[in-house]
Formats: C-alpha cells, structure tokens, sequence
RNA sequence: GCGGGCGUGGCGGAAUUGGUAGACGCGCGGGAUUUAGGUUCCCGUGGCCCUCGUGCCGUGCAGGUUCAAGUCCUGUCGCCCGCACCA
C-alpha cells in the first residue's frame, strides 16, 4: 500500500546523494593516488613522483585540533577551509605547498576520563583523534595525511623531551642577545682566571651552573588543593575553595620547573615588528610582555634596628620625577622586610594586626583580589626617608602591592597615582602634589608671582591674566621669558585704565581654563586668584590624582632642581640625579614572568629528568628518550597535604639507576628517582610545525635539510587559528623557536611568518527584554516578530553556540543534508574571514543552488550527458576572465566572501550562453580550491584520468587576458555638484576632453545646465564626471 | 580604567587608492513548472510620495574638509573582544 509517489526530480540533479556519492569516490581516489603526498628534498614519493627543488614552497599551517569527545565543531573547517583553499590555489600556481594535519592530544579531559573509568587515557584519546580525522576527511581538505602526528606519539614526544633538554642544558648570554650551550659558560668561567668560578666548592659550582640554565628549579606559590591532591588554576578557585566540590584550598610555595622566558622578553617584543600579524595580537602580546621603563630608587630605613634586613627599601618606579611627592611607602605582604619584622619581638610595634593581615592576605586568591579593589592594609611599624625631600615617611603594606612585580615595594605619589591617593585618603596619609597641569603651568606660574598684586580692580587683572595666557598659549612662549611677557602684559595694562576686548585671548584651551578656573571658580580678588594658583590642592578639585604628564613644581633640593621641568625632562634629570648619588638608577620592568612548566598530572610528557640520592636533578642521556609514561590503572591524585603527582605512584618506572637513565655523571649503580611531574599542555603545541617538516627522522626533531626548505628564513608561511591562542601558545612556541634558533637546530628566527584568525562563528539566539537568552526551541515567531513559550516578545541577537541555548550547529548534520562542498562554501561565504558571523543554516541553500546551477550548466539533468556549447559567448568568455582576475586576488588576501560572490555571478550569466569545454575547464579549476570534490568530478568528465596524476589539484591556475577586462565602451555617470544627473556611454579609450565634451553634450544636462554657469568639470576617466555649476 | 576593533536594507554582508552606496546570498512579493509542497526556474525587492519623477531622503548621531565622504578630520552615542591594583 505503500504507493511512491512520482518524483519529478531530474535523475541527474545535483542534490545532496549526488553531492555524497561525488566526494566519497574522489576523497578515495585521491587517499589511492597520494594526490596531496608532497616530497621532502630528496624525497621520491611511492608514486615516483620526485622533489623539485626548482619550485618555491609554501608552508600552510591550522593550529591543529584538541580532539575532544563531542566531535568537531563548525569553528573547526572554517580556518581549515581557509588553508585548504590558499593551499589548492598556491599547488596550482606553481608552488610546493605543505599543508599537513595533526591533533594536539595530551590533557585534562582525557585524564579525567581515565579517573573516572580506570581506562587508559590514551586509548579513549586515539578513539577521540579516530572521530576527527574521519569527520575532517568528509571535508576533502588537501592535507598531506602522511605527515599525520599526535603529540602523545612517542616518537614525538622523545623529541619534546630533547627539546626541553635543549632549554634546560642552555643559558642566556645578556652580552650576546642569545642562547648559548651551557657548556660554555662552564668555559668561560674555567678561562677567566678572575671568574668567582675558582674559588667555588663543587657544591656552589653547581648552583652556579643551574642558576643560569634556561629551564630551572623554582619556588612558586600555587593553588593546592589537599583533598582533589592537585593543583588548581585561579579560576577554578572560589573564595578559597575548589570550584568542584568546594574543597579548601591553599597557596602553598611549591619547587616547580620555570623557563627563564623572561631573559626573552625583548626578542619577543622586538621581533614583532617584522611579523605580519593581526595588530590586536601584536598589541596582546606586547601588554603580556609589559615591558615600562623608569627608575629603581632606595629610600633608607628607620626604626628596624636590630633587625636582619637591608637597610634600605628598594622601589621601582616609571615617574621617578614624583619622587619630591613620595609621602609614604607600601610593600606587599609577602616582602622579606614584613617577614623580618613579624619575626623580631618588638615592644611598641602593633605586630598582631600586622600578623592578622599578612595572614588574611596570604590566603586571599588572586581572583578575590580583582573582585574586591578596595584598598586594604596596615602600618608596619617600619620607616623610610624620601630621598628627595629628606622627610621621614611610613612604609604600609598593602596587598595591591605585588610581590612578584618590581621589587614588591613602591613609593607612594598619592598625588599622582589614583591607587596612591585612594590609599591616602582611606587611611589619611598626606598627599603632596609636584605635577602641574602642563596648559594650567603658566597660571601656576603666574600665581608664584606677586606683581599682580599690585593691579586694580578685579576685570583689569583678569583681563592681564588672559592676555598672559593668551600669549603663551599661542606664541609658545618658553618659560624662561614667562617674566617679560607679564612685564608686557602689566605694562599694557596700567591701574585705572579701561580693560578693552582682550587682544590675544578667547581661543581654545585658554578660554576652558579661563572658565573653568576663575570665573566658575567665582574668584573675587586679585589675592584670592593667587593663592588659589599657588594651592596645588586647586587641580586636585578638578579631577582626582593628576596622572598625565605636566610641570614639576615643589620638587627641588639643594642638589637637584626639577620646578618648571616637564615630566619627559623631570624624569631624566631625577635619574641623573640617582646616578649620581648612587642613591637609584635607570631600570627597565617587565610583566612577564618566567613560565611555570610542571603539572601534577599524568596526561602529559615526562620530563627526562632524574634525581640523585641528594637531591641534585640531572638530565637523562639523550639515547635513553623517549621516557615513556608507564602503564597505570589508577589515575586518581592522592588525598594529601603535599602535591604527589599520579606518576608517584608507578614506584617500578620512578626508581632506576643512573646507568640505565643514561646518567653520566654518577656511578652506573647509583640510584636514581625520576621526576614525577610531567609538562603542560602547551609543551606538544611548541614545535609541531616544525616535526611536520620531516615527521619521520630518527635523527633530529627536524632534518637541516627540510629545515633549510620548508621553514627557510622566515618559517611558516601562512598560520590560521582562533585568536584565543593570542598570547599563551603563540609567545610560548615562539619562545622555544627562538632557543633553538639560537642553539642553531632551525634557520627561521620566528616561526610564523603571517598570522591570521579566523572569527567565532556564532548563532542567532533570543533575547527577552531583561536580556535573559531563551532557548532557540522555545521560540515562536508571531505577528512579523519572535516570542517565548509565554508569549513574552524577544529579540533576535547573536550568541556563542552553547548546549543550553540549544543553538549548536553539527557539522555532520550539514554536510548530510548539502554535501561537504556546500558546507565550505557556505563558511567562506558568510563574510570576512576574521569576522565573528552568525550562522543561519537558511543561507545554505544560495550556495547549494550556486553549486547546482553551475552542475546544471556543464551536465543534463536528464541524461547525465555533458552539455556544452560549440562556440564561446563573447560576452561569457570577458566574464571569464574578470572572475579568474578577480578570485586569485581575492584568495591572496583571503577575501573568499567576495571571491565566491564572482564565481556566483559568472554561473549566473554562464547559465543562460553555456559554456565550451575550455571555458569549462578554466571554470572548474577556480572552483576547485573551494569546492574540490565537483570541481574534480566535472574536471574528470572533461576528459582528465585525476586516478593517474591528472587532478585537478595539480592544474595550473588559469590565465585571463587583460585586454578582456575593458569594455570598449564605458558608462560614465555624470554629476552636477556631486548629484547624480545622468550617464553617459563613452568609447573607454575616451580622453577627458571627450568625456566632458559627452557629458555637457547629453540632454538632461543641458537641460539641468540652463541658466547656470559652470565654474569647474572635473572628469575621472572611466569613473565619472562632476559638473560645479550655479 | 587601559589596549584592539566595529556601527551600511528585514538578515548575512559588498564598495582594495575619497569617485554610480547596497555587489552576492538569504528572506520577502509576483509569475512559471508540477504526476502537491520542502532542495526547481524566471522577474522584482533601501525608504518616502494620492506629485512615480534618472523626484526627494539615505551608511549610529552632530559638525568639518572637499568639485565629490560609508571612506578623511573633530566631537559624541552604542556594541564586541582582550587585559586589568604591574607602581
């Protein structure tokens, strides 16, 4: 009973099982023919195929995917289709392109599964890695899969382990710039006959030596939750508690492997410079780095006799010429000088409060911090003389001090610094201003100057001190001659003389101050306005702490003199000063802190490190990597008050013999323990571009050769990935790019040459009025407009996919309904690339129809049969070649949107005059790079074997003529007085004198002419004609 | 607060150097085809007007520069992203 309706489809439609059926058959055939396989020097691929070192490369690199359990997103194939178009386009032009794939595999989900299960992480990781690969292959991306690495491979991780020996077995040469092997500093110490070297035991020799390694033993105060046995990041701590399971949580001082990056801190500041990179990563960077300069300054203490601390409090500061303002000082709560004096009983000194509140503060998170800024803090009990003034100042400690910037020490300017001065008035310390306004200067100055005084009525001396303001506000003049330009003034303005129109004032910022200051300020007197000038507590009513450049004032001594400086000179005579006095120095502060690289994890690399019976750490012989993770059952960390990393655990893998770590320096027998924590997740992420380069050596982390060729000078050429890598992976790869540079293992002083993100692909959500989102399934259009389930209105908005808004797009849902062609089209179509766009399955359809018109316009639906014309359409074949010189632009600058907009056109107009078979073939190879699968299917049935080396992938770019690209004759709009009046048809060739001959001659503007005078024609040829006429 | 960026039809967006604003797609309206429709084809589609004219208005808002401004300048409002007590 079941009775099939008849379909009226055309058999031979291009519809979603032909779209299917088309790109399983070509994906197969070009996994068999090795299409994407790409010959590294020397190389012959299985299809004896050869490397031809005549081409030039290109390096095309995703950041490659964590491949989680729920499966690809949408976010993923936009960034990979973009590389996978630029790739296909540069294969075609000419170039070796590597474009290889990989999953970054080591990490907490899997580890969290494994603790739930007892299953080994690594076998539910390669089941996630199995689902990627499959789901990115439905894609047809080009990438050479023979290049396919995981970071948990040990084949790659034992050159991660080498990698991180590299680091650990270098130090940083501040003369040179650079990296250099650890071994010569051990030389340069024993040559140096003067070197403290000599005189060291072996004991201090080491310390020496580990000191200055690139990866060292560090304290560092961590997240430790005793009950979960781990580590925690901030944000998964909440008011002192575990975010899961609310356990408590406490900072704990923790010995951890650091990296020494910030002895790179100026190479990776500097080096930016040359990138082409997006500016906001560049400016993410840059702030991550923090580099300030300024000056370090010792301010002498009072009141810690007895006490085993230095006796002067070192500070750094960028406005050493607020020095004069420094009215008191605050450390943090965990500076050696709050230690010192919590130790020492003292008789007299409050030090319960104080112990209270290092305790309080020793326990607040770093989140808590940001959450609540009010100032809190203490007196220590401890004092310090202002270098600058001589008077003696508290030191406070407070914890918006932070120990681990600077020195952990400031001196306060409450008067210039907004912190400063909340502090002060919270807790009523005095607060000096030494910084005027610098346009406000000259009536500071004026103020200091009693001759006013003796002026009249109050509209004369307002008047003399406008025309005062005025003429040093427009003639620039210099402070030194601030005296005759008042005598002018005064001496124009005589007592009882009538005040006329003020001659040089009125204009711009003068006439503000002039407002703001005397007449608001409703000022009576002569004396009145020049104590007020005086007063610097005056600015301070005008805003709150004056941070912005300005004049000194109150800031000299017997030895220095800053009054009347401005804060660039103020800032550079204050130094000298110090310099000279020994008492400070110039100094350059960083934000940056050197990188913490140990985890408390199983999921992760092992670090090739062992440690002997006393403790000291040594490097693992090279030939014993990798150092394998050992087989577990249980994952789960350990109740305990001190950090055991899981590896603890497998107590067969953690002790071993020096002999059998490889361990040179210690008897064969000795034993040794390994090191239990292992790296981060960013440690496979470091380097993967490189191993890609030359996946298979045995002998290096990267051949000389593929190095020399594929990374080249300027390393990889194109980089696409989310800009949530903006700072963290893309400065820690750098990093370790930039020591092996230095160490000599790659060319490249940068490992991504141009770096581009791709936007968030978001989805259309709703929104009721009190903002709050509603499920997309509860939403009812009604009336023209959108409303929830209790027909309250919402709002159309754009949100992040999400689970709960139930707004996730499944990619695999799409390519089933579309096909896989559609599906990249339609991502490279929705706008520009680094837009963040909102998804609408709805617009799928235009591409699939694109896709279908141009199918319908090469094949008969009905038959099957190629369907093309004899002759070429001269209007199609001009069309042609403005598309083809559109599109390969259009691909350099990654503007797919607007390429496939002209490919959508040429169809248009394509599917009314056919085409011939060799438009067609020019067609298909600018469809190619973005839907691969058809563009190969109609490239096969235009006589092409792809099975025998015949892809399309391997075509060359087609050429267009740039005859073809004019028109012989033009449209030219003519203008009167930028309105549009009329248009005009000119032979293109046209010069100016015809086109304005044409334009004047044309009807309607003649007609629109009459009466007028034309005063001006401006022609642009071949673009238009304005007529100025009145 | 600091840094980066963005405001163009009902929606996504185009306009590379100041030179015809709204390419292209969705949606919508009309028509065709049809053994009913979804994923076919063709035409139309910024707003306004009892004036239908190659008429007026129009790129967040207010000014300015220019023969000419989405584009440049000044101010202002709104939104997004990142950082955030870094002295």
């Amino acid at each position: 009973m079941n009775a099939r309706r008849p379909d009226n489809t055309p058999p031979h439609r291009y519809n979603a099982a032909l779209a299917g059926e088309i790109e399983t058959r070509w994906q197969r055939v070009w996994a068999d023919a090795g299409t994407y396989r790409v010959a590294n020097p020397g190389e012959t691929l299985p299809t004896g195929e050869t490397f031809d070192a005549t081409k030039p490369k290109f390096y095309c690199l995703d950041m490659f995917p964590y491949p989680s359990g729920s499966g690809l997103h949408v976010g993923h194939p936009e960034g990979y289709t973009a590389t996978d178009i630029v790739s296909r386009y540069k294969r075609m032009n000419g170039f070796n392109v590597l474009h290889p794939m990989g999953f970054d595999a080591f990490g907490l989900p899997a580890e969290q599964h494994a603790i739930n299960t007892g299953e080994h992480p690594a076998g539910f990781t390669r089941q996630t890695i199995d689902t990627f690969r499959r789901q990115l292959q439905r894609f047809g991306f080009g990438y050479d899969w023979s290049r396919e690495f995981a970071t948990i491979d040990e084949d790659y991780y034992r050159w991660t382990q080498w990698i991180f020996l590299q680091i650990y077995n270098a130090w940083f040469d501040h003369d040179a710039g650079r990296a250099r092997p650890i071994a010569e500093l051990i030389e340069a110490a024993e040559s140096d006959p003067d070197h403290a070297w000599h005189a060291m035991s072996p004991g201090e020799r080491r310390r020496f030596v580990d000191d200055h390694r690139l990866a060292y033993l560090g304290e560092q105060t961590v997240n430790w939750c005793p009950r979960l046995g781990t580590v925690l990041a901030n944000e998964e701590v909440i008011d002192g508690r575990s975010e899961r399971g609310g356990h408590p949580v406490l900072r704990k001082p923790l010995k951890q492997w650091l990296f020494r990056i910030t002895a790179y801190a100026d190479r990776l500041l500097s080096g930016l410079d040359e990138l082409d990179w997006p500016e906001s990563t560049k400016a993410q960077q840059r702030e991550w780095i923090g580099r300030s300069q300024g000056a370090e300054i010792d301010f002498e203490l009072r009141g810690v006799d007895g006490l085993a601390v230095d006796p002067s409090l070192r500070v750094y500061t960028t406005r050493p010429d607020t020095v004069f303002g420094a009215t008191y000082m605050v450390v943090a709560p965990e500076h050696p000088l709050v230690e010192e004096v919590l130790r020492s009983p003292r008789d007299a000194t409050p030090n319960d409060k104080l112990r209270a509140y290092v305790e309080w503060a020793a326990n607040r998170s770093d989140l808590e911090r940001q959450e609540s800024k009010d100032k809190t803090g203490v007196y220590t009990g401890v004092d310090a003389v202002n270098p600058a003034t001589g008077e003696r100042v508290p030191v406070w400690t407070s914890d918006y001090v932070l120990m681990g910037y600077g020195f952990g020490a400031i001196m306060a300017v409450p008067a210039h610094d907004d912190r400063d001065l909340e502090f002060a008035e919270k807790f009523g310390l005095e607060v000096r201003q030494v910084v005027y306004p610098a346009p406000l200067y000259p009536m500071w100055w004026l103020g200091t100057h009693a001759e006013l005084k003796t002026l009249g009525d109050s509209a004369h001396w307002r008047n003399t001190v406008e025309d005062f303001m005025g003429l040093v506000a427009t003639n620039g003049v210099a402070e030194a001659d601030y005296p005759r330009a008042l005598e002018q003034v005064v001496t124009n303005r005589r007592p009882g003389e009538q005040p006329g129109e003020p001659s040089l004032s009125g204009r711009g910022a003068v006439r503000m101050i002039w407002t703001e200051t005397i007449d608001e300020m409703k000022i009576g007197s002569p004396e009145e306005f020049l104590d007020r000038m005086r007063s610097p507590e005056r600015v301070r009513r005008l805003g709150e702490a004056f941070t912005e450049p300005g004049r000194a004032i109150n800031s000299s001594n017997a030895d220095v003199d800053l009054n009347g400086l401005n804060t660039q000179d103020a800032k550079a005579r204050t130094i000298d000063w110090l310099e000279r006095t020994g008492l400070g120095r110039r100094r350059t502060n960083y934000k940056l802190r050197d990188w913490l690289f140990s985890r408390q994890r199983y999921w992760g690399e092992p670090f090739p490190i062992v440690f002997d019976e006393h403790g000291q750490h040594h490097a693992v012989g090279e030939h014993t990597l990798p150092v394998a993770l050992p087989e577990m059952t249980d994952y789960a960390p350990a109740e305990s008050d001190d950090p055991q990393p899981p590896l603890g655990k497998a107590t067969g893998w953690v002790r071993l013999t020096a002999g059998e770590a490889g361990v040179d320096a210690l008897p064969a027998d000795a034993p040794v323990t390994r090191e239990t924590n292992t790296m981060p997740g960013w440690a496979g992420s470091c380097w993967y571009h490189l191993r890609y380069a030359d996946r298979d050596n045995a002998e290096n982390a990267i051949g000389p050769d593929a190095d020399a060729y594929w990374l080249g000078e300027n390393g990889v050429d194109l980089y696409i990935g989310g800009a949530e890598h903006a700072v963290l992976h893309l400065l820690y790869a750098r990093f370790w790019h930039m020591v092996l540079y230095d160490l000599g293992h790659v060319r490249s002083s940068e490992p991504y040459r141009k770096l581009f993100h791709q936007g968030l692909i978001t989805s259309f959500a709703y929104q009721r009025k009190d903002k709050s989102l509603v499920p997309v399934d509860q939403v009812i259009e009604r009336d023209g407009g959108f409303v929830d389930a209790d027909g309250e209105p919402v709002f159309q908005t754009t949100a992040k996919m999400s689970k709960s808004l139930k707004n996730v797009v499944n990619p695999d849902e799409i390519i089933d309904r579309f096909g896989a062609d559609t599906f990249r089209l339609y991502e490279m179509y929705m706008g520009p690339l680094e837009a963040s766009k909102p998804w609408n399955t709805d617009d799928t359809i235009g591409l699939f129809r694109f896709l279908q018109r141009a199918w319908r316009t090469l094949v008969r639906e009905d038959t099957g049969e190629l369907s093309l014309a004899d002759t070429a359409d001269a209007g199609t074949e001009k069309l042609l070649h403005r598309t083809i010189a559109k599109v390969g632009p259009d691909v350099e600058r990654l503007s797919f949107n607007t390429a496939i907009a002209a490919m959508i056109e040429f169809v248009n107009a394509a599917g009314k005059t056919g085409l011939t078979h060799d438009q067609a073939d020019r067609f298909a190879r600018i469809l190619a790079p973005f839907a691969p699968h058809l563009g190969e299917e109609l490239w096969s049935r235009l006589g092409h074997d792809p099975a025998s080396g015949d892809s399309i992938a391997v075509a060359p770019w087609p050429n267009f003529d740039d005859a073809m690209l004019v028109d012989d004759e033009a449209e030219i709009p003519v203008q009167i007085l930028g309105k549009l009046r009329a248009r005009v048809t000119v032979p293109s060739d046209a010069d100016q004198k015809a086109i304005e001959a044409a334009a004047m001659a044309d009807p309607r503007v003649q007609e629109l002419l009459k009466g007028k005078t034309v005063r001006k024609v401006i022609v642009v040829p071949g673009r238009l004609v304005n007529i100025v006429a009145n």
